[in-house]
DNA sequence: CCAGAACTGAACCACCCGGTTCAATTCAGT
DNA sequence: ACTGAATTGAACCGGGTGGTTCAGTTCTGG
């Protein structure tokens, strides 16, 4: 009867769904019968649903994840699950979207750290700890389990959902890479880089940072030390400095 | 019955089976009735059947592949496949461990060729060149669909089959890193490169090669010309050549 | 306090998949 | 030409899956 589910039979308050559920999703809950037998609230089955959707999925993959498996991790019925998402392709469109939400803003906000601490101090040795710092952080993003779970079930349904490279991948990493190529621009035109082409040092930058981490950590199936990121940051800022640092203007 | 398959029973003569088939897998057939009724040999099913799985898997990922698909796509019945491989699981591990030692012959042809034309040219824009050059067919072999239809899957059934990291990517990686190390090494020894550590060198420039085409060729899914992967591997080498190129051995 | 919406649990359905069996057929080695 | 192995097609089985239905229960909004 009905095509078009996700807000159309309105099941709940599902319409002002923007609000990004932030770490976990089993504990808040409305601030009323707190703590009594209702362990969860109602108004956020929605949220619970796509956590639990997220984490099957990313356990046991698209295709052999089972509604049931995900209705019961949520603590919900199946029917629950049919009726605010209605089909297992939706429910993995918006627990991707969800996952790739959360996870690009975390990455978001340590390039803003840069634009913030890269313009207190001024010499050399300072930018290249703050590069290092901030590509730290960054890769603590990009290895943290959900995040590679994200990637891998994008790699894998990428052919039967193409549409998520965007709404998940593309707008996500283009989006980080462009407020690091503006930093870059920035700090250009302030003469302390010569990156002739800021995007393109974003991008290897970026490279620079993701490309030995994912052998090192074994397409994330091993936990990384903090040691080891720590070094793949430093060598990929000394690199990406030796090669965009102050010296020779030789702008190609 | 029997437990251990893939050459317990010996249905062919599938112990021999280390030629790794090359090309396609459904043309070669025993040189008698060649061009008449049987399309196919009798003896290389084996071949088509796994390079049957190999594409269907790469299609539809394993959870969505069914046997019974690959077996019409081999053209071939559904019991000779279970006859060879006798597993879905097992089918999945042989398809794709045939499926990297391909694509791993291939990148290796490649870094064997900077070791000859690396030895002939002296001055830098040749070695730049050459670098170019190999940089550019290292990714016209990471670029090939199967490459990435095998790092999609390996991706993907991470989870399932950890096992496959080693035989398939890891040994793989490795192996190429380690032979360009090997060759930057020697241009060091040469006087004609920086690398303090060749081995982290060849991680970068892997990384400055592959990482930039991720984004470009949206995870494999879309072909990517001839001319940009010429410029991800200029802009690649560039950048590789003013971080370890001839000039201040500052070695940290 | 009550009407109505959301939720539950369980059963149910049709479908498809992995894997096996088997008689009939085709091929290879000699 | 003949024997035995490989192959085929088709049917079959058990089980699990996506998705629905429904009666009954629990909560929410007013």
């Amino acid at each position: 009867m009905h095509n078009d589910y996700d807000h159309a039979i309105g099941p709940i308050g599902s319409e002002c769904c923007d609000s990004r559920y932030d770490a976990q999703v089993s504990e808040v809950s409305s601030p009323q019968t707190a703590g009594a037998g209702a362990p969860r609230g109602r108004i956020d089955k929605r949220h619970a649903i796509l956590g639990a959707a997220f984490t099957v999925f990313a356990r046991e993959g698209y295709g052999q994840a089972c509604v049931r498996v995900i209705a019961a991790e949520a603590g919900v019925a199946k029917p629950t699950v049919y009726n605010h998402l209605g089909d297992k392709e939706n429910l993995f469109r918006h627990a991707m979207e969800a996952a790739g939400a959360r996870a690009l803003t975390a990455s978001l906000a340590v390039v803003a750290e840069l634009r913030a601490e890269g313009a207190t101090a001024d010499d050399a040795a300072a930018l290249s700890a703050t590069l290092e710092d901030v590509g730290y952080r960054l890769l603590l993003c990009s290895c943290d389990e959900r995040s590679w779970a994200l990637r891998r079930l994008l790699y894998a349904e990428v052919g039967k959902f193409p549409e998520l490279l965007d709404s998940v991948w593309g707008h996500g990493t283009h989006r980080v890479q462009e407020a690091l190529a503006d930093r870059f621009a920035r700090l250009t035109l302030a003469g302390r880089l010569h990156t002739a082409d800021p995007a393109q040092a974003a991008e290897q930058f970026f490279a620079l940072l993701t490309g030995p981490m994912e052998a090192r950590s074994r397409l994330g199936t091993r936990p990384v030390s903090d040691a080891e990121a720590r070094e793949v940051a430093r060598a990929a800022v000394r690199t990406f400095l030796r090669a965009f640092g102050p010296g020779p203007d030789e702008t190609a």
